[in-house]
DNA sequence: TGTTAGCACTCGGTGCGCAAGAGTGCTAAC
DNA sequence: GTTAGCACTCTTGCGCACCGAGTGCTAACA
């Protein structure tokens, strides 16, 4: 048996009326709509075979049908329509998102925002990977006797300092040689590449007269490397899954919550997707995810580094206008930092 | 009427009574209390004139009493005894939180994690309030021909950093000298000091030939400076209020989270807050969260700067136990900045 | 042969009444 | 001043009947 035009009609009522009720969709129902003029058996007799092939299920005898994730899979694939984004909203986008003077990190935290406003979902974003970038130059500067700050330039302008406790005395002048050798050593390589090398070997054979200072400095350089590769991630709009009614089970709150509120192992997860536009639904997900839909897509930064932004929320979900939500927002934030190239901003150090 | 030794006694055993169980308390289940030698019927004379006094409540006629914020100040002010902590926590405060070169947002950031594992609430902390930090120097670095990065450190070692588009070209050396003169005109004010201060008048006395780059440079400066301003909140365990009964009402648990992830509103609470351990109780907090308890505690870097930690639940609380942890951390955390003094990291620029 | 009307059946949700249980307040006795 | 006893209140849980939505199947229709 394949899918007819009809039943593939059918199948695309069921998906968006489910998505927009989340009651199970019966064949009364269905005859209802202007666009099927069917009667409700015909439509029953589709839905059986609809069943049978394995798109729809059943969540008891007297109910009506649920799409199951085969069928928002080709519903997502063939069926919907992408939806257009409301002026107003566009309008929005391109305002707070603006190349004004903002830096990476608050954009991108911005973005996140807007984006769980629009959509009325979890929505997150992950700042790009640095791994690839390369250094400009390295800096080491006095702070107190026994205290100095270690900064970091990329070439994209990306910088990333800490603070180094000194276990032996130093001067002025061992920093300005440390900065020279080590900015003369590493200028242009990666950082991936930098994590790789053994920086100690650069005190034995270019700044002998400092080995005293290289216990304190060797361990903190590499930990400020792996430092760069971290990538920050941003959520927003918990509080949307309250929303959804699928979410009135407090047990499911729960697990939700938990799952999206693990730093560490989401953000894996979101680095590890695809790249694109990506959506993936309940069992195309992790087993914490498998009752969800993620929706994903990617900006980049000064045309190269790459980051990525999305929202996660039930697999019954507005598909059409939250891929075109998303899609122009990370449109958006690419133009930013493009024409604004090196935005992002430092931190803290102490 | 006044408070006999004997309405204490039975008002606290009401409210531990109520803490542990979240029932209201009858009579009976009072009077088989070990503690306790009373009849019932002498428990609920005594129950009756304390409702009248105002510590109690009656949710409905068949129902035992519940405490009412008045009842919880007395006996977080008067009957409670502060809990030990076990063993096994006190050294998981003391490894998780040593000294071992972790950086200060990041050892605060595990603090609150530490805190709401141990608690089981929503915990918070936010960063020191760097408005009386001295300026130790400035330094402007470039990045590419028309960006360039502004590095401010404080005495304390903070730095901050920030990119700036460069309107007109500059040179190296124009970096150097205004990085001499800021430094000169600024080190050692305070931060705070400074954004009131005219900066641009500075381009106009001390650096007259590079009055071109005063229209970038003066407002990025200041922006920064603002920056330094920001501080950081880190939450964690908001899957916690799951556990709590009193959350079980979805529309509760919405409430919570949406006052509670509203970073911006929440920080300036928790800001805003007297020092030293603080415990609000239900009406004592904004209206937003006066069915919540919140305790806070500060912590100390360098001995001088104050942050900031504590959790937020429900007022029937374990005030004994948390208060005794949230006092063993922070006074471990001021022990570690104070060992490690300059010991927060500055993050990325871009 | 495909479509439709009709009908019996299933099953979750709602409302109702009833009994049980917890707790109170009051009164009277100790 | 304390306590036992009792009537009263109110919530909670349970069983039950009923309703309605929806299905599957059969038979009739075009």
């Amino acid at each position: 048996m394949d899918l007819s035009e009809r039943k593939l009609k059918i199948l695309q009522a069921i998906v968006s009326d489910f998505i927009t009720t989340s009651e199970p969709v019966g064949s009364r129902t269905l005859s209802k709509r202007p666009d099927i003029d069917l009667s409700p058996a015909t439509i029953r007799n589709e839905m059986s075979d609809l069943e049978e092939m394995g798109y729809l299920t059943h969540p008891h005898t007297s109910a009506g049908r649920v799409p199951s994730d085969k069928a928002y899979r080709l519903y997502v694939d063939q069926l919907m329509k992408s939806d257009d984004i409301p002026a107003e909203n566009k309008k929005e986008i391109v305002e707070r998102l603006g190349s004004d003077a903002q830096e990476l990190d608050e954009t991108v935290e911005h973005a996140a925002k807007l984006l769980s406003e629009m959509t009325n979902l979890v929505s997150f974003a992950i700042t790009p990977n640095r791994s690839e970038s390369k250094i400009n130059y390295i800096n080491f500067l006095p702070v107190d006797e026994s205290t100095v700050v270690l900064m970091i330039v990329c070439e994209d302008g990306k910088v990333t300092n800490s603070a180094i406790k000194m276990n032996a005395p130093y001067t002025e002048d061992n920093l300005t040689l440390m900065s020279k050798v080590m900015t003369h050593n590493f200028k242009g390589k990666a950082v991936s590449t930098l994590l790789t090398e053994n920086i100690a070997q650069t005190f034995e054979t270019d700044m002998k007269s400092l080995q005293s200072l290289s216990g304190s400095v060797v361990p903190s350089f590499m930990k400020t490397l792996e430092k760069m590769l971290n990538v920050d991630l941003y959520m927003d709009g918990y509080s949307n899954i309250f929303r959804l009614p699928e979410y009135n089970d407090v047990a499911k709150a729960k697990n939700f919550l938990e799952t999206v509120t693990n730093k560490d192992e989401f953000t894996n997860v979101l680095v590890n997707r695809d790249k694109g536009l990506m959506i993936t639904i309940g069992d195309e997900n992790s087993e914490d995810l498998k009752d969800c839909a993620l929706i994903t897509a990617d900006y980049k930064v000064n045309g190269k580094l790459v980051g990525r932004l999305g929202v996660i929320g039930p697999k019954r979900m507005k598909y059409g206008e939250v891929t075109s939500v998303i899609k122009y927002i990370t449109d958006n934030l690419s133009k930013t930092f493009e024409i604004e190239a090196p935005k992002e901003d430092a931190d803290n150090n102490e």
